[in-house]
DNA sequence: GTCTATAATCGGATAGAC
DNA sequence: GTCTATCCGATTATAGAC
């Protein structure tokens, strides 16, 4: 019988909040396992209970992004605006939740402890085959997905453009053209 | 008067080729003074000779990027496939060198030492203005160039698709169509 | 489940010889 | 210009109390 209320998140999940934040802020190496723990409000070795290592923390973030990244997919695919304005939308603004995710697992790139390209990988490939569901061009599919990545890398550096609203409408009637041309 | 032979590269500039490459292949934790000055041949008292602290490597890394970046826009303003086609091929093939530097930028991203984000915005805004030079329409230089950072962003991750190709065309053929219309 | 204390290692930087 | 030796701070991880 736990004391904690509803409310409150585990320890483990506030871990990797923590993990989240401190890697947007301030890229892998502000990520310590005290800067961590004491973000989340407990000590280095509360933080070792949970995870056994600073690999184990980082796979237990990882896992979760590729877990998140499933649902948001799936719940992409029936947006009213359609998949393509959706995606693109949730690409471009950066404080979005799973966008937020993505860029702090992009400054993780490249760590020696787990393999961040590959839970990635499999995050965008996600989104590609819901993208794919909805426009049959497999190029068309893979051209806007490519748009909504450079979203995501102008979002890491923090360097957005005005054109960026009109470039979402334009790609999003350039899809519709598609799609009556090809009825 | 230098002993040096005319072919071989002065140290400072091995150091930071070698930088490139540990960024390239281990992310930021693997560029460690030591590891970068043994990767070239040189202790690391030789390496805080040519610059005296990891920030300072680090700045000279982003400098040369930007100045190899203006370089490399002016080029492929006058590229004989146009501006498009070859922004295209050089952001989607990892093994291009301003490529290869633009990714190794990419995995420093966020170290506290010194902004890589503003580094690599500069050097994106050099391409930028080189596509805008060619294709009048604002909105769709901007799409192009989100395409091509997609590539980018695709590369840092090692994730291609067989689609890739074909999508350059794809894009090559809608701004010419586009230039057309325009006429 | 969370804490403190401590061990062991590593990375950045200085000093000074050659 | 390059080297070795050394210092110091930071970081991961363990041990064991509460």
């Amino acid at each position: 019988m736990s004391t904690r209320p509803a409310h409150a998140q585990p320890t483990r999940e506030l871990l990797l909040d923590s993990l989240e934040t401190l890697l947007l802020s301030g890229g892998s190496s502000a990520a310590t396992l005290e800067a961590v723990a004491s973000t989340a409000g407990v000590s280095k070795g509360g933080l070792l209970y949970h995870f056994g290592s600073k690999e184990a923390l980082y796979q237990g973030f990882l896992d979760r992004m590729v877990v998140r990244s499933r649902a948001e997919a799936a719940q992409i695919l029936d947006a009213p605006q359609g998949v393509v304005a959706a995606y693109l939308d949730a690409s471009s603004v950066a404080d979005d939740p799973s966008t937020r995710t993505v860029l702090a697992a992009l400054r993780l790139a490249g760590v020696p402890e787990v393999d961040v390209e590959a839970a990635l990988a499999e995050s965008f490939s996600f989104w590609y085959e819901t993208i794919a569901r909805r426009i049959d061009d497999p190029v068309l599919a893979r051209m806007v997905q490519l748009v909504g990545d450079g979203f995501y890398l102008h979002a890491l550096i923090g360097s957005g453009s005005d054109h960026d609203t009109a470039v979402v409408e334009r790609v999003v009637s350039l899809v519709a053209d598609w799609q009556r041309d090809a009825s």
